[in-house]
DNA sequence: ACTATTTATTACCTATGGGTAATATATGTG
DNA sequence: CACATATATTACCCATAGGTAATAAATAGT
């Protein structure tokens, strides 16, 4: 859709150096999207901003209109996956059921978001990059998702679908099954994304679990997420903003 | 034991300007047990070798008497943790037991090394800091951990100790609980090493398992490793070197 | 004690890369 | 069309940190 250009090199919305209009928030995104798979190949410090701008067409102080800094755009890539995550908690918390269908909700969700490029930004980028300020948000936020686990864990055991166990330990090793899936999923492999998830839920639970194993009493016909239409990239999120903005040049702007 | 110098401070074989004797791999390994504390506390990159110099009492150039360059240092602190792990699976390899009681060997003595500084170095660090030629020594090695645990896996299909699974998945989710441990342990905290690598073997292959749960068939009267007596620190290895040794300044010398 | 070798030290060099200032080019508005 | 605003570009600055050269201080050997 849109062909409009000569050019044909599509994913960056500064065409070689012709028709640049386009909305402010897009670039932005389209500057984040570009970081973190940089960010994801070779490593946030080897990556270099002019890396980053070279792959968009443009130049190293053009990312500045968009971006305070390289910490800040790192920032920015963890804030989205870490929304995500974040959006699947709060669903999850609204819905009902048991201690074991929510935490098996959630290890579906998560480890779908491990699978793309900004939920592997949850793991694979290192905190102390970040300003003090930001790796506050970033440690509050990384707190939030290991109490769900823990929370679910224990209200599994409290309404019996989960055997006694320490919330802690048990929470411990199914985030970094998870996680891990962050270092190598790669798409494009033999199984998808979804079908990963799935499999982890079922096995990640059937040793804490008391209804023996395979599928029982999750998923209530009405179901809350799972299907995920947004695929990957886009994620609108034009105003809740505010978040980063760390230290240097931003007063001379606006 | 070693009550010699005026100085107290322990840790640094070179005592603050003065007596300096002591053998050449005693410095050697002292480097790396500094350094691989200043990579895991503020990251590698943000790890200058005058940190590790500072924290040692000596300066920058001395450390080059002992190592071709930085990236060297990071490459001998992954080996060690490495070598640890190798020995745990040759010695796995040459005991029996079934593919079970192997897999869960393994898982102990790989929640072991994760609980220390060398073993953290193995999930910690960036292959990718790496020279070319250490990288694929790297990557060589994490194949072969990844193969023994699968193979265990697989063995345990096959004597029926382990219930039909696909081998690759589940390896990646036991590796991942166990690599995540690199991340959080810390000593000092309410449960122990031992007990938590203990904990893991029982939950992590609780779900694959065919004997329920708890301890059965494993643990054969004549234990292969468990009591580890060399706990931290110190590893002998005077020979073994010849691996690294990459680029820059090496000819000078000798 | 004299010499050779090892192992430090001081004083540099230099590439890299994040960040900035000054300026040009679009874009859109009255 | 002129003017304001947003958004690029070119040309810099400069702190950092890995690495090296020249040299001094230990240590060992004879």
């Amino acid at each position: 859709m849109d062909a409009r250009s000569p050019s044909s090199s599509r994913q960056s919305p500064w065409l070689p150096f012709e028709s640049r209009r386009r909305a402010r928030d897009e670039k932005r995104e389209a500057v984040l999207r570009t970081a973190v798979q940089l960010f994801l190949e070779q490593g946030y410090h080897r990556t270099t901003l002019n890396d980053v701008a070279d792959r968009l067409n443009i130049t190293k102080p053009a990312l500045y209109n968009y971006f305070g800094g390289k910490d800040e755009i790192l920032f920015e890539c963890w804030a989205i996956g870490n929304e995500r995550v974040d959006d699947c908690i709060n669903e999850i918390a609204a819905g009902g059921g048991t201690g074991l269908a929510k935490l098996r909700k959630l290890i579906v969700s998560y480890a779908e978001v491990m699978t793309t490029d900004y939920g592997k930004s949850l793991v694979r980028f290192d905190v102390r990059d970040l300003t003090e300020h930001n790796r506050r948000v970033v440690n509050t936020a990384k707190r939030k998702i290991d109490r769900a686990f823990r929370d679910y864990i224990a209200e599994g055991i409290a309404d019996g679908t989960i055997k006694p166990c320490d919330p802690k330990l048990s929470a411990f090793a199914i985030a970094g099954s998870l996680n891990w899936i962050g270092h190598w999923f790669q798409p494009g492999g033999p199984m998808t994304a979804e079908a990963i998830a799935e499999e982890f839920a079922i096995r990640l639970t059937a040793g804490i679990a008391t209804t023996s194993t395979r599928k029982k009493a999750d998923k209530p016909p009405g179901k809350i997420k799972t299907s995920r239409e947004d695929r990957d990239e886009h994620h609108a999120r034009t105003a809740p903003r505010a978040a980063g903005q760390s230290k240097r040049t931003r007063d001379r702007l606006r």
